[in-house]
RNA sequence: UGUCCGAUGGUGUAACUGGCAACACGUCUGAUUUUGGUUCAGAAGAGUCCAGGUUCGAGCCCUGGUCGGACAACCA
């Protein structure tokens, strides 16, 4: 009878029926099974106002709200701000534009730790009552020293066996403001010989004389992140509390937080996935300040950076970064993803939605000899050949025009299909053109290429039987409109920025020519272009208004390059 | 002489309660193409960290190693 189990194959309807799933989506399914919690499923993503949201926050917020709608459940926003001197309101905004703008809603369930700071002091007082936390009066050295180390055990304060009386007393004195910062702490009483650090009498309220961005100047003393953090999942009915893996050595003390408090069946969950790490980026929040305080960029959204708000400025869209962010996948184990996967999200929705144009960013100039002196033609040209909706434009051609300096050369190698002496190729929704001379200045520089053009040839007159293998694009000298175009590159040089010389930090690794400001000529029909609006500048990349431009100059950023068979053929 | 976690092609993620490894990115061919883009067709690339064990059968289970990561803030 077991002999029925060999060797029975998957079919393949059974392997598509069931969509794979992440480990957190496998522990969620089986609480549903059980209907653990009810069968509710509740997020959240609190992330702390101490700076701007980066694509490693995406991961975790397209994960959070994504599983909420997956599972008909709730996902809300909630700030961790427990600690005034480092969180700032300008964060705060910034957090909730981009969650926003990344196309989530946590409707009316925008929450604050500092919500809960009437609960989570009760919840304090609680603690010590039951003889669980304790006021200690030493300084966070002697508490330091004390600690131990991971393999050595702690000792225990002498302070720790205080009445419950007196800690009661010395607490609401903390809280009336009768102490100095750093002169009493109140830590939760647990185990100062365990093996995990964390468990080791922790703090869980401290003094600080500091307005808070909420509260004003109601407390000065204020809750760690340890006792908040699983309180408030508490209040909030948190199910699955999702958080990354520096985080799993606290889950313990999560756990012994909520003991102290919790009534009834529910329970949340803490589950910790591993963080994103992107080749050829930083992603630390510290370092990332750090760029921006010492200006080796020019903020928090400029386009090098992987912020959220410098992903959107540069031009990636929101669709981009959930495609991304679902492709990586979720697990437990440390990862670096290659850029050119985040890369690849973008080209992918951008080449379905950009509006195809055309621009000259390093110009040389083109005469066709025999087109008629002041003759301007307009030609039909395709505004994005993915989305027949896109409609079409005209584009202007006369006699001078303007063409990319690498797209002719004197010298060509094998396989070369774009223009060299006696040479065709056709010009992009024009005419065939045939190259006749080439004038040089002193230096030898090319400052003009001349060409003949066969009239016979008009694109889209269906009459051309000829073939040539190269089309380029081009923009007509007298009807160009003369903008700014910054070239972005990675902005590091090495695939991990924090691998350097010794002695040196990861600023080393910075990329000198991560930005390139250029003049370069585009199609009049993008005259009135508008900020954050996304181009394929045809045979180049995709690109995207920068807010700084103004009436009388646009600004273009180029989110990233297209794929390039031939540039990579000759590397 | 600690505790916790992890280990699958170059990268990342899968493989349902064990049934000889799949998908995506990347790479390389070729076709199509008025973008050297897109699209399409195809290829190469791992035998699952190591050693044992259980089993008809192990990437999945067990034991022992090895390697990597996290933890000693009155930060989150």
């Amino acid at each position: 009878m077991e002999n029925s189990k060999i060797n029975k194959p998957k079919s393949s309807e059974e392997l598509k029926s069931k969509p794979s799933l992440n480990f957190i989506e496998l522990i969620i399914e089986e609480d549903l099974k059980n209907n653990k919690n009810e069968g509710r499923i509740h997020t959240r993503f609190p992330p702390e106002p101490n700076g701007y949201l980066h694509i490693g926050h995406a991961k975790s917020i397209c994960l959070n709200f994504g599983l909420a709608q997956k599972y008909n459940g709730l996902c809300n926003l909630r700030f961790d701000d427990t600690n005034p001197v480092k969180e700032e309101v300008e964060y705060i905004d910034s957090i909730i534009e981009d969650i926003k703008w990344l196309g989530f809603d946590w409707e009316d369930r925008l929450f604050y730790a500092s919500d809960y700071f009437d609960q989570l002091y009760e919840w304090a007082i609680k603690l010590i009552k039951n003889g669980k936390a304790y006021i200690d009066d030493q300084d966070v050295e002697a508490i330091g020293e004390q600690r131990g180390t991971p393999t050595k055990p702690g000792i225990n304060s002498p302070y720790r066996n205080r009445s419950i009386e007196e800690n009661l007393d010395l607490f609401k004195r903390m809280k009336n403001g009768d102490f100095a910062d750093g002169e009493k702490i109140l830590r939760a009483k647990i185990d100062m010989a365990s093996p995990n650090m964390h468990l080791r009498d922790p703090a869980v309220y401290r003094i600080k004389h500091a307005d808070h961005h909420r509260t004003g100047s109601k407390w000065c003393i204020y809750p760690m992140y340890d006792f908040a953090h699983g309180e408030s999942d508490y209040i909030e009915k948190i199910t699955h509390s999702i958080c990354t893996l520096e985080f799993e050595v606290h889950r313990p003390l999560y756990d012994w937080f909520l003991d102290q408090i919790i009534e009834g069946n529910y329970r949340p969950r803490q589950i910790e996935f591993a963080r994103l790490n992107l080749s050829y980026t930083i992603m630390s929040k510290r370092k990332l300040l750090e760029l921006v305080e010492e200006k080796h960029v020019s903020g928090w959204d400029d386009p090098r950076l992987p912020t959220i708000s410098g992903l959107r400025r540069r031009g990636y869209t929101p669709e981009s970064i959930r495609n991304f962010s679902d492709r990586i996948g979720i697990a437990k184990r440390n990862n670096i993803i290659d850029v050119a996967m985040l890369e690849h999200s973008v080209r992918e929705d951008l080449n379905k939605k950009a509006l195809r144009r055309m621009a000259v960013l390093d110009p040389v100039k083109l005469v066709i000899t025999n087109f008629p002196e002041d003759k301007t033609e307009y030609l039909e040209a395709v505004n994005n050949p993915e989305d027949e909706n896109a409609g079409k434009r005209k584009v202007p051609f006369s006699k001078e025009i303007y063409i990319e300096r690498s797209d002719f050369m004197e010298d060509p190698p094998r396989k070369f299909f774009r223009l060299s002496h006696g040479k065709e190729v056709r010009l992009r929704y024009a005419y065939i053109i045939k190259c006749e001379n080439v004038i040089k200045n002193n230096d030898g520089e090319i400052i003009e290429i001349q060409c003949t053009y066969d009239p016979e040839t008009k694109s889209g007159t269906g009459t051309t039987q000829r073939k040539v293998k190269g089309t380029i694009h081009y923009v007509s000298a007298k009807h160009a409109i003369k903008v700014e175009v910054r070239l972005y590159d990675r902005l590091f040089i090495n695939e991990n920025p924090d691998i350097t010389e010794d002695g040196k930090d990861f600023k080393s690794n910075i990329n000198p020519d991560s930005l390139k400001v250029i003049e370069g000529f585009v199609e009049p029909e993008l005259k009135n272009a508008k900020p954050l609006e996304h181009f394929q500048f045809e045979r180049q990349g995709y690109f995207c208004v920068d807010k700084d431009s103004t009436d009388n100059r646009l600004i273009f950023n180029r989110t990233v390059l297209l794929r390039d068979s031939w540039a990579k053929k000759n590397k």
